[in-house]
RNA sequence: GGGGGCGUUGCUGAACUGGUAUAAGCGGAGGGCUUAAAACCCUUUGUCCCGACAGGGAAUUGCAGGUUCGAAUCCUGCCGCCCCCA
């Protein structure tokens, strides 16, 4: 079979076939391949998971998509990074469900409602259909018979029957807490939502505000998510590192200072240094302190108290937090009393130190704390040692271990002897306890907006708070609200929802019109999606016990805090209602980088962004997925460049040719062989290399982009054969080894281009689908080698390479490496001092002179 | 300030538990096919040195050391970039 032709018949054979698109006459019809098998993938429901008990499960899940319009660079590599994984289990014979749906309440849909009048669920839906619609032209394996909507009132609905449930043990609470607050747009900002201090829409200065909110008590499962750490190996160490930080546990001592000369009044600190208390020389408390109001004097200092609190409430937490940067602080009138040594010190309020960690007051010790020591500076404030510095010791706040010193009853112990009896004697006087702090606060969930779940909580003017009755929920988020984007709560404006009925009395009630924090709905989808249609519940119990947990999650490392510390936090309280078995929701994570072009990521003002359709209509989403998982390991940035995008296209084109060109010789091949002359074998055995190289890149570490480069190097050896004639090798020998490489090539490569490949599986001949058939098995007869080539090195650089049988004792193979003709040089001038051989690699000869 | 990660060719990136550094793709060069171009196919392609060629040699994985028969890989210090915490 000559070349030339292969080229034209190709072009032949594809146009008797399927009807080319005139534009790209030189390429593989791949748009009109992929529409024919994603309606066949469609029609037979292909990817339909059904509970099997005889099968082992899969569940392979990407984090879904907030349904924001289209679909970009960053969601087809999460979700082709699925997908592979999702069509390699299941052709390894596990029961992969891998499903889709959408994170479908958030304040865009409320703001396009905002802006251009449109109601957010319409809005919304539109933007699902039209996403929907890009992910089936990706080729992308979901059940979607299993797709759901957060927005969906049959959905939410059991959020709402398990907040009453987390009410009712305390685990949802409401309390007063401070919010950053527009006073232009009369609504709360999320944190995001505020660049340098001021509203990202309005531009007008955003201040702290007290206002009613409702809290998930996920403090109360601080010490369990933490543990839990430990027993995640299939997550990165780094979001672990994260959310054990996040969580941010310390231990240390809660005690008493007390107010000199007001016996009424006295100051809980916490502290991780209970051992450095003798170096106490002042004391702070956080602006915002409940206290700070019973100590000011007279109204002098009422004032400026007052002034600072202004002042520091326009600085954020992470300002405040900056250790680099000035700490501001005022003296108060009042001092407090060192309980250690009974010293009188002055008392502080100053903007490092924040109301919500610990008890909102410190003991300082500029002495072993940095920020501490950098105020005492600033203030003229004493600073004790209390830490003996090791030798040679240059720098400021020592934060060491050492021996105690200038701290009477502590003196000469080591740091961690000191904690201990510091605690002790603080507990033996009953001023003080040891306790554990965390970091982690309560998980707000208030959203004074509309486009969100119901809270299902009344106010009944004789009652109180009353949840919902559970048989009149959903509490249905009323459609055709006005937004106006001022104002605060739009549900507060609708009178109809409002205005209810006292589940317990009858009487006259008022809803609440908070909506839910939209990480709700995305802490549990993952088990609706077991039984997504299930309307007795939550989720079917017998489902959920099949699928959960999820097997392999995927998605940004932006999540590697807030969504995934909610979920865990969420699937433990439904463990603790009965609801699941599983601790955890997810075994193992993948977090993949994100996609960068021109050094930036993706975006609109920089100009750099590709999308996803037009990649598609000219190139195809074989092509998209290809180029996607090939040019860099899912855990790194993908570097887009289209030049690269080309390469994977040629690749897939140049898999096309050959196939096309000699589908009839391949189809009649037999489909294995035992090859009897020796190129044939080493071809056979580069094909079993290929498998097994590829299989183990995408199990042991989702390596897909040099699995894909083994496919391409077996592709570009599959060529060299076609091109070789091969004398001596009997024709039946050279078709049945290009049938083998062909389809192996096929098999290796459809997770990740599914549409090309199942399109020429059924060229071949093949009636079932390519996602039928099993993986292919590395055969290991095959892999046996005969020769192999050994390195000689003399002192570690290479000098000759030695052919010998596989199994040649080590004499023997020390004697050729000082025989060889290129070695001799290098060790006649020499004496041989060592000769080092590994098996099947190298020989290193060591000499001296 | 503390903790973690990264640094390999013109570019993206390979190199399993230390064992031929630079696989694969992109880009470059040359050739074939073609009236021509595109597409495609083949060859070649890190640097320096010796050599007309064949071939041979040297240094090289951010920098400087160390451990080892042998280091991109392990250890120490430094430089640069990134992330998290403070």
């Amino acid at each position: 079979m000559g070349r030339a032709p292969a080229c034209g018949h190709a072009r032949l054979f594809a146009a008797s076939l399927l009807k080319f698109s005139p534009m790209s006459s030189d390429r593989y019809p791949f748009r009109e391949i992929e529409v024919k098998w994603q309606r066949i993938w469609d029609e037979r429901k292909q990817f339909r998971a059904v509970e099997d008990p005889g099968r082992p499960k899969f569940y392979c899940l990407e984090m879904f998509p907030y349904p924001s319009g289209r679909i970009h660079m960053g969601h087809v590599r999460n979700y082709a990074i699925g997908d592979v994984l999702a069509r390699f289990k299941r052709m390894r014979g596990f029961n992969v469900l891998h499903p889709m749906g959408w994170d479908a309440f958030g304040l865009p849909a409320e703001n396009a409602a905002i802006e251009h009048g449109v109601q957010p669920a319409i809005w919304t839906h539109e933007n699902i259909d039209y996403m929907r619609a890009q992910f089936k032209q990706l080729g992308i394996s979901y059940d979607w018979e299993r797709e759901l909507a957060t927005c969906d009132p049959s959905y939410y609905k059991w959020e709402q029957l398990v907040f009453i449930k987390m009410l009712e043990r305390g685990l949802a609470y409401r309390r007063r807490s401070t919010v950053n607050w527009c006073p232009s747009c009369q609504t709360v900002l999320a944190n995001e939502q505020v660049e340098n201090g001021r509203c990202w829409r309005c531009d007008s200065e955003v201040t702290p505000r007290e206002i009613d909110g409702w809290f998930f008590k996920i403090t109360a499962y601080a010490e369990e998510l933490l543990e839990w750490c430990d027993r995640l190996p299939g997550w990165p160490e780094r979001v672990i590192t994260m959310q054990r930080n996040w969580i941010g546990r310390s231990e240390g001592a809660e005690f008493d200072l007390p107010v000199a000369g007001r016996p009424d009044l006295k100051i809980r600190v916490f502290t991780t240094r209970p051992d450095t208390a003798f170096g106490m020389t002042y004391a702070v408390l956080a602006p915002e302190h409940p206290l700070v109001d019973s100590l000011v004097t007279d109204e002098a200092e009422r004032r400026a108290v007052a002034e600072f609190r202004a002042e520091v409430a326009r600085e954020s937490e992470i300002e405040r937090l900056a250790a680099d940067r000035p700490k501001h602080g005022r003296r108060l009138r009042a001092k407090v009393v060192n309980p250690f040594n009974v010293a009188e010190i002055p008392l502080f309020i100053a903007d490092y130190v924040l109301m919500g960690y610990g008890t909102g007051a410190i003991m300082a010790v500029p002495g072993e704390d940095q920020r501490d020591w950098d105020f005492a500076r600033q203030h003229s404030l004493p600073i004790i040692e209390t830490v003996k510095r090791p030798a040679g010791w240059v720098g400021e706040a020592y934060g060491g271990d050492g021996i105690k010193i200038n701290s009477g009853f502590l003196d000469g112990l080591t740091v961690a002897e000191a904690k201990r009896k510091a605690i002790d004697w603080l507990v033996v006087r009953g001023l003080g306890v040891a306790k554990v702090n965390y970091r982690l606060r309560d998980w707000g969930i208030s959203r004074q907006r509309y486009w969100g779940a119901p809270i299902p909580v009344l106010y009944c003017e004789k009652d109180g708070m009353v949840p919902e009755d559970e048989k009149n929920l959903p509490v249905v988020l009323p459609q055709d609200v006005q937004l106006s984007g001022k104002g605060g709560s739009p549900l507060a404006e609708v009178a109809s929802f409002v205005n209810a009925t006292c589940p317990r009395c009858g009487g006259k009630a008022r809803r609440e019109t908070d909506t839910m924090d939209t990480f709700v709905e995305s802490s549990w989808y993952f088990l609706r999606y077991c039984s997504p249609r299930f309307d007795r519940g939550m989720f079917e119990r017998s489902a959920a016990e099949y699928w959960m947990p999820v097997d392999q999650y995927i998605g940004g490392i932006e999540h590697a805090v807030l969504h995934l510390l909610y979920a865990r936090f969420y699937t433990k309280v439904l463990r603790d209602l009965g609801m699941v078995k599983v601790d955890e929701p997810f075994t193992a994570l993948l977090s993949q980088g994100m996609v960068i072009k021109d050094g930036a990521k993706m975006s609109k003002s920089k100009g750099n962004v590709v999308d996803p359709d037009d990649l598609i209509r000219t190139l195809g989403a074989d092509t998209a997925r290809l180029f996607s998982l090939f040019a860099a390991p899912p855990e790194k940035d993908l570097d887009w460049n289209d030049h690269g995008v080309e390469g994977a296209s040629r690749f897939l084109n140049r898999v096309w040719r050959f196939v096309v060109a000699h589908a009839d010789a391949l189809k009649s091949a037999p489909a294995t062989s035992a090859p009897s002359t020796e190129p044939g074998k080493t071809f056979r055995r580069q094909i079993h290399e290929t498998i097994a190289k590829a299989t183990q890149d995408i199990e042991r570490d989702f390596h897909f982009n040099t699995a894909i480069s083994a496919v391409m190097e077996l592709v570009n050896a599959l060529y060299a054969f076609e091109a070789t004639s091969h004398d001596g090798m009997p024709a039946a020998e050279r078709a049945a080894l290009m049938r083998e490489a062909v389809e192996t090539t096929l098999l290796l490569l459809g997770p990740f281009c599914p549409h090309v490949t199942e399109e020429l599986w059924a060229q071949l001949g093949h009636r079932e689908s390519l996602f039928m058939r099993p993986w292919p098995e590395a055969d290991p007869v095959a892999l046996v080698k005969k020769e192999v080539t050994l390195v000689v090195q003399v002192d570690g650089k290479v000098r000759s390479r030695l052919q010998v049988d596989v199994g040649t004792p080590e004499e023997r193979i020390q004697r050729l490496a000082l025989a060889d003709d290129r070695v001799q040089p290098w060790v006649r001038e020499r004496s041989v001092e060592r000769v080092v051989v590994v098996a099947n690699r190298l020989v290193n000869i060591v000499t001296r002179a």
